[in-house]
DNA sequence: CCTTGACCTTCCAGCCACGGGAACCCTTAT
DNA sequence: ATAAGGGTTCCCGTGGCTGGAAGGTCAAGG
């Protein structure tokens, strides 16, 4: 398989998958002519490795999780540490998405959002309401 | 006031407020010594950006904002405007983020987590159970 | 044989919002 | 004179790619 069937049948781009080559995920054969030679196992791995990306695992998660899933004789336990720290690192993100929702929220709600330059939002960002601008 | 003064009342470091003259969001004016000398009008500048930032604001958004604030003739539906499109924007995140925990959330629960190499997080990822890779 | 076009290759630059660190200058105190 | 603790510029690195230039390869058509 050619780069560009791989990319088709992992959803990956070209460019991600010569990324992916380049700091050592896979390691594809070489055809005579220079062309890079996917094996299946080549196309399973990136296949993995794009799920593993859209659910959110860092590339640091990825390779550790990469070499778990080409290790048979690998521990449950280690998928699961790395998968509980990245959903704990989740709920903190999420935590603090909302905790700045909530504020920004109640701001623009205090906006009358019309022509006049009255606007809590800035008065909020600027400190007090006193000091706007100079 | 020195760069320090300043870094230290707005909670920006240092490093940070340089980059942000570099991209002509603050223009302190210069010591004959070369060091910024930054007045109050720039301190109420960077303190409000710190805020913006702390909000989850991009620089985009940040640079409008700051243009709105020191504008005492602003509407404040454009304030509005570009608070109500973060806010879409981080809904939007947190969502995906919780379709992603979810699922995860799923995954980790379905692992044992013990000696064992069977892992449901790995199946997952790999596609199907059967290529357990190669 | 030549061309066209799609594919492949490598390499370099850029993205965002800084942070680290080198190499150097200025000020103040001793 | 020196040492500490400011300040300055400049360049590189981050993560995870993405875009583009410059060129090699292959299959089809005239």
């Amino acid at each position: 398989m050619n780069i560009g069937e791989v990319a088709q049948k992992s959803g990956l781009p070209a460019k991600t998958i010569r990324y992916y080559e380049g700091i050592g995920l896979i390691r594809p054969l070489r055809d005579t002519n220079g062309y890079r030679a996917f094996r299946d196992r080549d196309l399973h791995k990136l296949t993995f490795l794009a799920r593993a990306r859209a659910l959110g695992f860092s590339m640091n998660d990825c390779r550790a999780l990469l070499t778990l899933y080409e290790d048979t004789g690998r521990a449950s336990a280690h998928v699961k540490e790395i998968a509980g720290a990245h959903l704990h690192r989740i709920d903190e993100k999420v935590a603090q998405l909302q905790s700045l929702r909530a504020t920004l929220a109640h701001l623009v709600d205090a906006c009358a959002g019309d022509d006049r330059p009255d606007c809590p939002i800035l008065e909020d960002l600027g400190g007090t309401a006193d000091q706007s601008a100079g």
